[in-house]
RNA sequence: GCCGGAAUGGCGGAAUGGUAGACGCACACGACUCAAAAUCGUGCGCCCAUUGCGGGCGUGUGGGUUCAAGUCCCACUUCCGGCACCA
C-alpha cells in the first residue's frame, strides 16, 4: 500500500473529534499538567509556517504527557477584542463580529489541519459577553483596591488611531500597531496602578527558575528600579524645587538645574521669569514633538528662565535654571541636579548654554568640594543626605497602565458617572458601598463633581457592548460609544445598585456609562483560568477548579516580555491579594518560542509574500512531515528559516517507517535483533528526556538515527510497536494507522509510553579511543567496563599505538574507564 | 550607552571537560531503468599524500587553566534581540 497521508490524516482528525479523545475532565487522582498556548488573535491576515510551531511543540508535549499517565488540560482560545481585529474589520467594512467570526472559523480549520489534540469543549473567546463579563467582574477588584483610578496624566495619544496607548504598546517611538505617530499630551484616563506592584513583579521573578533569563531581564530592565534621593533645591523666586538623583555625592558638582517643559513647576517658576514668552514658546514647541521626535534628538535644546536662581543646597551657589525636555515630568520629581562633569546628558546641555563642568569625584574620591575633599564616595552620600534632608527613595521606569482607549472593540467597564457628592454618598449606603475604593474617583466637569461608581456583579449584564450603527474612532476623550444615547444615560437604584434605562423606582438617580473600552490585554491578563472552569457563570472561575489546575506548568509562545507577561503577573498578583488563587505567580515554566524566518534569514513578513501557508505545506507533504520538520528546524528557543527543501527529509523519515511497519508485519519475526532493539530502547529514553526539556529537534534525529539502525535486520512487531509509540506525538495520524493496521481498536493517543528496557540497552562492548599526547592514535573494541590495568595493556599492545611509540618513553597515561586512554611521552 | 544571547562544514544544526561536525539538506559518483523520477548504495571540514597506510590544520580573535577545551577562566571582535534623554 502506497503511503497517502492525504487519505487517512482526515480520516483520523474526524475520528479524533467524534471519539472526544482529547477531552479532559477536571478531578482526578492521577497526576495532572496543564499546557498552555498563547492563544491567538484571530486576525484577517492568514497563517504561515512560522505561526504552529510553538502549538506543535505544546501538542507533543501534551500527548507525551498523557500517554504518561498525567490528565492533561491543553485547551485553545481566541484573544479577539482590541486594535488588531477591529482594525481588520474597519479595512473590511464590515462589523468587529463578523471579522472575529469568520477569522477564528478559519483558524480553527488550519489548527486542525495539523492534527492538533486541543480539548474544543474548553474553547474560550475574550469577546463573548460570557467570558468578557468576567474580565469585567475582575475589573471590579482592581477598583474597590482603588488600583482602577481615573486621572489626568501625560499620555500616548496617537491620532490615527485616535486613542490612547499604553507605553507597552509603542515600540521604536510610533504605535506597535500601524506604526503611527505617538504625541505626549495630558488626558484623563483609567489607570491601574502597576507601579504599586513593580517591587512584587522584580522580587517574585527569583520564583520563576524554570523562565528564560532573557525574559525575566527584559522585565527587571522595562520595570527599572532604581534607588536614590530625593531632596529640593530652594530658588530666588520662593518655589521649591524638588529633584530626584541617583547619585547624591555629586551634588557639589551640580550647576544648574533642569526641569521639564510640561510640568506644574515650570508653569509657576514661568510667571517669575523676565523671559515668560520665550519659555512658552519653547513648551509648546516641544509639546508638537511625537515620541519618536523625542528619542532622535541628538542635540539638546532649552530656555534658560531668567530671572530666577535656584541654590546649591551644598555650595550655596546660585545657578541657573533651565527648561529642556530632556528631563521627563512622567520620572522622578520632572526635576534634576544636572552635574555636566558627571553625566552625559548634563554635559551637552551645560554646553549649549556655557554652564560649568566640575569634577568632584577622582578615583572614587571627592574633590573641589570644599569640606569634603578627600572623602569617599560612601561618606560623601551618608554627609550629604544628612546636610540636605534627602529621603531615600525607590523609583521605577513602569508607567502605571493606561488603561482606557477610545475605541469600541473592548471591553466596556463596569462604570457609571454620577453627579454630586450627595449622590456618591447616597450610593455607598447601599450594596455597592462595599466595592468602592477608600479614596473616591472622581474628577471636576464645569464645576460639577462626577464620581465613578461600579456595576455590581449581579448587574453587569446590562453593560454588554452595545450594537451600533457607527463604530469608528471619534478622535476624542470620549469613544464611539459616548454617541449612543441610550448607551451613555441610564438610572441607577442605590438601593439595589441596578442599572437601568429609565427610571424605574423614584429615588433611582441619573447615570451616565463610561463610554471608553478596555485595552486589548485585558482579556488575555487572565485567560487561562478560564480554561479551567469554562462554563462557570457566577465566577470567572472556582476555586476548587484552580486549586486543582494551578498554576499553569508549561507555558510556551513567543516574546511578549514587557507587556503580556507583566500584565498577566500584575494581574495574577491582584486576584492572589482578592482571594482568588492562593499562590504567586501564574505560569511556572515558561518556554521561548524561536521564529520560523523566511528562506534567506529574513523575518516572514506579509508585504514581501515570503510566507508559505501551513495548507500549502500539508497538501504537498501531509500534517506529519510538516510538524515533524517544524521540530526538525532547529532549536525550539532559536530562530530558524524555513526550507523546502529541508521539509523533505522528514517526508522521506515518514515514508522509510511506513514501508518498515508494512515488511515488519509482513515477516511476522519472533525475535527482535538484539542491537536493533538495544537501540529502541534507548531512543525511548532519549526520545521521552528531549520531549521534557523542550529538544524536539534532538528527539527528531535520535529517531531518525534508530530508523537507520533497525531498518534492515529483523524486527518483532511488539517491539516495532514500542518505536511507533514515541513517534505518536510528534506524527499523530501516520502512528494512528500503523496502530490500527497492527490490530489495535482504540487510539495510540490514549496507549500507553513505552518503559524503557534498562538490561537491553546495555551494551557488552564499547570502543575506546587511545590517545598519543593528546591526539588520538588509535580505538579498541573491548568489553564494557573493563578494569584500568587491562585496558591500558591492551592499548600498549595495539599495533597503531606501538608504531607511535616506538623510539619513545611513556611518562604518564591516563584512563577514564569506558572513555578514553591518553599516553603522554 | 545599558542589559541579555549567539558565533561550529556549502546550509539547518549535534556534541555530561574525553574520537568535533551526530541527524537532515544540498552536492558528487554508482546500482536499478530504454530513459527520467522515485528508491537504494558510497563519498562528502580544509590542506598535503593518495600505489598502501597516513600526516598537518581546524569550532569568531588573542591569551590562560588542564593529561585533554567547541565546552571552564580572562581580554577582545562581530552579529542578533531587548531597553534607552528614566537623572
Amino acid at each position: 500500500m502506497q503511503f497517502s497521508p492525504e487519505i487517512f490524516e482526515k480520516k483520523w482528525q474526524q475520528k479524533w473529534q467524534e471519539d472526544n479523545v482529547y477531552r479532559t475532565e477536571n478531578f482526578t487522582d492521577t497526576p495532572h499538567c496543564f499546557v498552555l498556548d498563547m492563544f491567538p488573535y484571530p486576525s484577517g491576515s492568514s497563517m504561515h509556517v512560522g505561526h504552529p510551531r510553538g502549538y506543535v511543540a505544546t501538542d507533543i508535549y501534551s500527548r507525551f504527557k498523557r500517554m504518561n499517565g498525567f490528565n492533561v488540560l491543553h485547551p485553545m482560545g481566541w484573544d479577539a477584542f482590541g486594535l488588531p481585529a477591529e482594525e481588520t474589520a474597519i479595512e473590511n467594512k464590515e462589523y468587529p463580529t463578523e471579522t472575529v467570526e469568520r477569522n477564528i472559523k478559519k483558524f480553527k480549520i488550519q489548527l486542525n489541519m495539523l492534527g492538533l489534540g486541543y480539548d474544543w469543549s474548553r474553547e474560550i473567546n475574550t469577546t463573548d459577553p460570557e467570558y468578557y463579563v468576567h474580565t469585567q467582574r475582575i475589573f471590579l477588584e482592581f477598583f474597590k483596591r482603588g488600583l482602577a483610578t481615573n486621572k489626568t496624566i501625560p499620555v500616548n495619544w496617537c491620532e490615527e488611531l485616535g486613542t490612547v496607548l499604553a507605553n507597552e504598546d509603542i515600540v521604536d517611538g510610533k504605535s506597535e500597531r500601524g506604526g503611527h505617530p505617538v504625541f505626549q499630551k495630558p488626558m484623563r484616563q483609567w489607570i491601574l496602578a502597576i507601579t504599586k506592584y513593580a517591587d512584587r513583579l522584580i522580587d517574585d521573578l527569583d520564583l520563576l527558575d524554570q523562565w528564560p533569563e532573557k525574559i525575566k531581564n527584559a522585565q527587571r530592565n522595562w520595570i527599572g528600579r532604581s534607588e536614590g534621593h530625593e531632596f529640593s533645591f530652594s530658588t530666588s523666586a520662593g518655589i521649591p524645587i524638588s529633584i530626584y538623583t541617583t547619585k547624591i555625592e555629586t551634588l557639589p558638582g551640580a550647576t544648574c538645574v533642569v526641569v521639564a517643559p510640561d510640568g506644574e513647576l515650570t508653569e509657576q517658576l514661568l510667571a517669575t521669569s523676565t523671559n515668560a514668552q520665550q519659555i512658552k514658546n519653547y513648551i509648546t514647541q516641544s509639546s508638537q514633538k511625537t515620541t519618536l521626535e523625542r528619542q532622535a534628538v541628538t542635540e539638546k535644546t532649552g530656555v534658560i528662565i531668567e530671572g530666577v536662581t535656584a541654590t546649591n543646597p551644598f555650595t550655596k551657589e546660585q545657578i541657573p535654571i533651565i527648561v529642556s525636555d530632556y528631563v521627563l515630568s512622567s520620572y522622578g520629581t520632572g526635576a534634576i541636579m544636572a552635574v555636566p562633569a558627571h553625566d552625559e546628558r548634563d554635559s551637552e546641555i551645560a554646553k549649549v548654554f556655557n554652564i560649568e563642568s566640575r569634577t568632584v569625584i577622582e578615583h572614587d574620591v571627592l574633590v573641589h568640594a570644599h569640606a569634603l575633599n578627600g572623602k569617599t564616595v560612601e561618606e560623601a552620600r551618608t554627609i550629604l543626605s544628612d546636610m540636605v534632608d534627602a529621603k531615600k527613595q525607590k523609583r521605577y521606569k513602569i508607567r502605571d497602565w493606561v488603561f482606557s482607549r477610545q475605541r469600541f472593540w473592548g471591553e466596556p467597564f463596569p462604570i457609571v458617572w454620577i453627579e454630586g457628592k450627595n449622590n456618591y454618598e447616597l450610593v455607598a449606603q447601599g450594596p455597592v458601598g462595599a466595592w468602592l475604593p477608600k479614596e473616591a474617583v472622581m474628577y471636576i466637569h464645569d464645576g460639577k463633581e462626577q464620581y465613578a461608581v461600579p456595576v455590581l456583579p449581579e448587574f453587569l449584564h446590562t453593560m454588554q457592548l452595545p450594537k451600533v450603527a457607527s463604530y469608528q474612532p471619534t478622535g476624542t476623550l470620549e469613544g464611539p460609544l459616548a454617541g449612543i444615547d441610550t448607551w451613555v444615560n441610564v438610572f441607577l437604584d442605590p438601593t439595589t445598585g441596578a442599572i437601568s434605562q429609565n427610571k424605574e423606582t423614584t429615588h433611582a438617580i441619573p447615570a451616565r456609562r463610561e463610554t471608553n473600552t478596555m485595552p486589548q490585554w485585558a482579556g488575555s491578563s487572565w485567560y487561562w483560568f478560564r480554561y479551567m472552569d469554562t462554563k462557570n457563570k457566577e465566577l470567572p472561575f472556582s476555586k476548587q477548579s484552580v486549586d486543582y489546575w494551578g498554576p499553569v506548568h508549561i507555558y510556551a509562545g513567543a516574546d511578549h516580555a514587557v507587556a503580556h507577561l507583566i500584565y498577566a503577573r500584575f494581574w495574577h498578583k491582584v486576584m492572589q491579594d482578592a482571594g482568588m488563587v492562593d499562590f504567586p505567580e501564574p505560569f511556572t515554566r515558561l518556554e521561548f518560542l524561536g521564529y520560523i524566518l523566511a528562506p534567506d534569514g529574513s523575518k516572514i513578513s506579509k508585504r514581501k509574500g515570503n510566507s508559505r501557508s501551513p495548507e500549502d505545506v500539508i497538501n504537498t507533504v501531509g500534517a506529519d512531515a510538516f510538524r515533524m520538520y517544524e521540530m526538525f528546524i532547529g532549536p525550539f528557543e532559536k530562530s530558524a528559516p524555513w526550507s523546502d527543501d529541508g521539509l523533505v527529509g522528514s517526508r522521506r523519515f515518514l515514508e522509510r517507517v511506513w514501508r518498515l511497519h508494512e515488511s515488519v508485519v509482513e515477516k511476522n519475526v519472533a525475535t527482535t535483533d538484539a542491537h536493533a532493539l538495544s537501540s529502541i530502547h534507548k531512543t525511548i529514553q532519549k526520545v521521552g528526556n528531549d520531549i521534557e526539556t523542550f529538544k524536539f529537534n534532538t528527539a527528531v534525529s535520535s529517531m531518525m538515527i534508530c530508523l537507520n539502525e533497525i531498518q534492515d535486520v529483523d524486527i518483532a512487531v511488539a517491539d516495532f510497536k514500542h518505536f511507533i509509540s514515541i513517534l505518536a506525538p510528534f506524527a499523530p495520524h501516520i502512528t494512528e494507522e500503523m496502530w490500527h493496521v497492527m490490530g489495535h481498536t482504540s487510539s495510540i493517543h490514549l496507549s500507553t509510553w513505552p518503559t524503557v528496557n534498562k538490561s537491553v540497552i546495555r551494551q557488552e562492548s564499547i570502543t575506546v579511543p587511545i590517545q598519543i599526547n593528546g591526539k588520538v592514535r588509535s580505538q579498541i573494541d573491548v568489553p564494557m567496563d573493563m578494569p584500568e590495568k587491562e585496558l591500558e595493556t591492551l592499548a600498549l599492545e595495539d599495533a597503531a599505538i606501538q608504531k607511535h611509540l616506538s623510539g619513545k618513553t611513556t611518562q604518564k597515561i591516563i584512563i577514564v574507564p569506558n572513555r578514553i586512554v591518553n599516553i603522554l611521552v
